[in-house]
DNA sequence: ATCGTTGCAAAGTCTTTGCACTTCA
DNA sequence: TGAAGTGCAAAGACTTTGCAACGAT
């Protein structure tokens, strides 16, 4: 019988909280703060069994670690900021994209992930630029 | 000065025979038919090299390892066969996907990844089922 | 002959596993 | 109490780096 652990607890305390998914690194760091001797073994095998559960889902960008998000927010994708190295999530999606894969595959499901500045970032780069334009 | 050895040769010439992009490992496999002493570490450091100098392109396949496939072929995607493993190309993609980023957000390109199985792999499993329900 | 490159082995990073100890039920 | 769960350290997979020897120019 699966129990209910103060490590277990932090761990999904820390998931839900959040509005992006995280990596296991920033899991465990957020999740000290409610365990002080939580280990990274512990965040790994935690992240295994509410994966499992169905509780998390795990979200794969291309190029970076392993995050992880809370399950059933319906189908989304993510965006991947350059600058600040944050995730964020991309509402919806469009039917046109399963148009793409050729007669006589199965297509189960797809990941969509966009690269580039987020608002925030996209904001202090055009300061950045237009003062050196302006001035 | 950039040398031409062999052992990049090699490697050159295994990335532009094969149609679908290759991990590392299977690169050394294919080059080591070419270069039979060649080492893993020569393979990485000549990836990084083909990579810097645009001959290459690294394409990230959501939860499995880095696979490169020569430059230069368009904007296209790829499908990732849960059955053999294997990666394929899917030519062009549909404008409507960008229209996904929120305003303010700037975005420089997007990766797009099918799961499932490929054309081969589907059609063993209709086999397999077909087969089950008609004898 | 020079100096970029190589092969090997050692070092890193990230993740998983083994094990004695702890703790929830 | 007793089995699931934990922390720590050791082991694995994959990738990078240090270094002496090699070989393209």
């Amino acid at each position: 019988m699966q129990r209910d652990t103060r490590q277990r607890r932090a761990i999904r305390e820390v998931v839900m909280v959040q509005a992006s998914p995280l990596t296991p690194l920033e899991i465990l760091t957020e999740a000290q703060k409610l365990v002080a001797r939580l280990g990274l073994a512990t965040v790994y095998r935690n992240l295994r069994m509410l994966l499992d559960e169905g509780f998390l889902r795990e979200v794969l960008i291309p190029g970076d670690s392993p995050r992880y998000e809370q399950a059933g927010k319906g189908h989304h994708h993510h965006f991947f900021c350059f600058r600040c190295g944050k995730v964020f999530e991309i509402a919806g999606c469009r039917p046109e994209v399963n148009t793409l894969v050729p007669a006589g595959y199965i297509q189960e499901f797809h990941e969509l992930t966009f690269y580039g500045s987020c608002a925030g970032c996209a904001l202090e780069v055009a300061e950045e630029s237009g003062n050196a334009g302006t001035r």
